[in-house]
DNA sequence: CTAGGGCTTCCACTGCACTGGAAGGTCAAG
DNA sequence: CTTGACCTTCCAGTGCAGTGGAAGCCCTAG
């Protein structure tokens, strides 16, 4: 099938389907004879892989990796497996990092309920933002 | 101070500096007649907010507007509440598909235990990511 | 024969917050 | 006088996953 047809069955544009190629994640098809670019069955299961492996998570680079090497070593089990337990590690990062700033947020937030705006400081932008700094006398250096 | 000296004071790079005064976060300060920049302590002020700002979660685009609104309208309060509320749903969102998407990886890695690689199919890159597909004879169009 | 839709390549751009490097000016110490 | 640290500007690149557009070929229908 041609490239468009690919694109209307997986979803994708034509487009991100020539990115995927030139990025190692879908192999280059064959080629009719007018240099229009002429898929099988493969690419559209090939396509489902990198989808869901997107879907986990995974970055195409990783995607191409996996590829690879289930090309070369064979069953690429174990990799994965790496793969997937630092992403995981990675999310749980992550997702400590996000809580502990949304946790900062809200402090400002309730934080901006006991200001006063009159006591708005003028030498700092924002004491919502910034209520920690009490603007002092410029030192005398 | 020269830009050196302000770096230092604030732990950013000379460059970063620069960087912020043309994205609009850091007023262009006075110039030596060597064309040096010269800072005062309202530089350090500055640079603490976006500081500040950065950690609670901005973008530079943000801060600057914060920064244009309390220059013109006075007190940015009701902006910043609005800026900080919006955030936090952000970090809301952004923590719940993180938290999915931590489930889905654990999900994956888990069933990868009661895979046999015996079975793992040729036709599918890795049956871990990819277990929910089973390859059928090509439909005979 | 022409219009159109689909296809080809290549290059550039998006957003974000920087970072690197080149070419050259300034200033104090030795 | 020279060395070296520090400063200036401007241009380009980073990472990620595409997206947009231009110029031009292929193919079919009317």
């Amino acid at each position: 099938m041609r490239i468009g047809q690919l694109a209307a069955r997986t979803g994708l544009t034509t487009k991100t389907i020539r990115f995927y190629e030139s990025a190692g994640v879908l192999p280059a098809p064959a080629r009719r004879p007018s240099g229009y670019r002429d898929y099988d069955e493969g690419a559209v299961a090939r396509l489902a892989f990198v989808k869901a492996a997107q879907a986990a998570g995974l970055s195409l680079a990783e995607i191409r990796e996996i590829i690879t090497v289930r090309a070369s070593t064979g069953a690429p089990c174990q990799h994965v497996l790496t793969l997937l337990d630092s992403h995981a590690a990675d999310l749980d990062r992550r997702i400590a990092e996000l809580t502990a700033l949304r946790a900062d947020v809200e402090r400002l937030r309730s934080r901006a309920g006991t200001l006063d705006p009159a006591t708005c400081d003028p030498a700092v932008v924002c004491q919502v933002i910034q209520a920690d700094v009490v603007t002092q006398p410029v030192p005398t250096t």
